[in-house]
DNA sequence: TAAGATTGATAAATCAATCTTA
DNA sequence: TAAGATTGATTTATCAATCTTA
């Protein structure tokens, strides 16, 4: 008398599909456990990838590439500026405005994470050469995530 | 004079890599427009995936299947049921224990959920049956999610 | 007025006690 | 005592005002 499961598409397409998934699943898995070590959360991450440490970002800019609104952006700026990450500079052209720079300590905490992230994991490093290209030239046909949001995590959580 | 962006390794494995990683961003960006529609959150999901409507599955359980403590798997299933997605019953044969059901709602919800993530992106559907293969054999090849936390979506924001 | 940003209040996630029953 | 669960306090995330300058 278990609840009825939707069934996923019994195609092809469907199989590939679930394999995808699981793969993905695992890879969010491992991402969270690095942060872990890193002592980073998901949204220090969603943080780092949008900051740089030689170009100054308007607080308005910092929102829309997070996808949040100003006072998410507020608040998130005000933690990772007490914890020494960023810095807020105000433009001479505009008043209104505040730009946001990661320090010394925060370039060198997104150099490590990236270094990291960038790494393919093992499984695909013991992939062989036709496997490789197989799964490459299927890869070159699908879409990837637009925009510069491609690389924050949610942490959109309503 | 930009911050030097650690090189990602150039390599077959490393392309691969970061077509792999630019898929998953999309469907991450996909997945949380479509839980907006639903009025759902990542930590819904996250919570509908592991209950059932016939399976009451106590409070301890949860907690390890959400991979976080007791008291977040309290606070999480209060909230659910307030707005009526599940229900607590005593167990008759450890009075310490509560265990946890979806309501009708929540397991029409859930049902609901599951059709869409179910479906195979168009993009999936549009390859043709050669670049299918081809993908799913390299797929098969990698690791999966382990567990059953497989299915959960972080909210892990610290 | 409108754009840029901050503040205050509410909801959610996390950690450290506390309470109850085996 | 130990297992199961809840409560309280702190940190984050989100939404609705508010403040400042163009």
């Amino acid at each position: 008398v278990a609840t009825r499961q939707p069934q996923a598409q019994v195609t092809l397409a469907g199989d590939v599909w679930r394999q995808l998934h699981g793969y993905f699943q695992l890879h969010r898995q491992r991402v969270h456990a690095m942060l872990q070590e890193m002592g980073l959360s998901f949204g220090d991450m969603r943080a780092l990838m949008v900051l740089d440490a030689d170009h100054p970002r308007p607080m308005r800019s910092l929102a829309d590439a997070w996808a949040c609104d100003a006072s998410n952006a507020t608040w998130m700026v005000d933690r990772l500026e007490q914890r020494g990450l960023v810095e807020r500079r105000m433009q001479p052209t505009d008043r209104r405005v505040k730009a946001v720079v990661l320090t010394e300590l925060g370039a060198k905490t997104k150099r490590q994470l990236l270094e990291r992230l960038d790494q393919p994991p093992e499984e695909l490093l013991a992939l062989d050469r036709a496997d490789l290209e197989a799964l490459g030239a299927a890869l070159e046909k699908l879409p990837t995530a637009p925009s510069e949001a491609a690389d924050c995590w949610p942490s959109a959580n309503r």
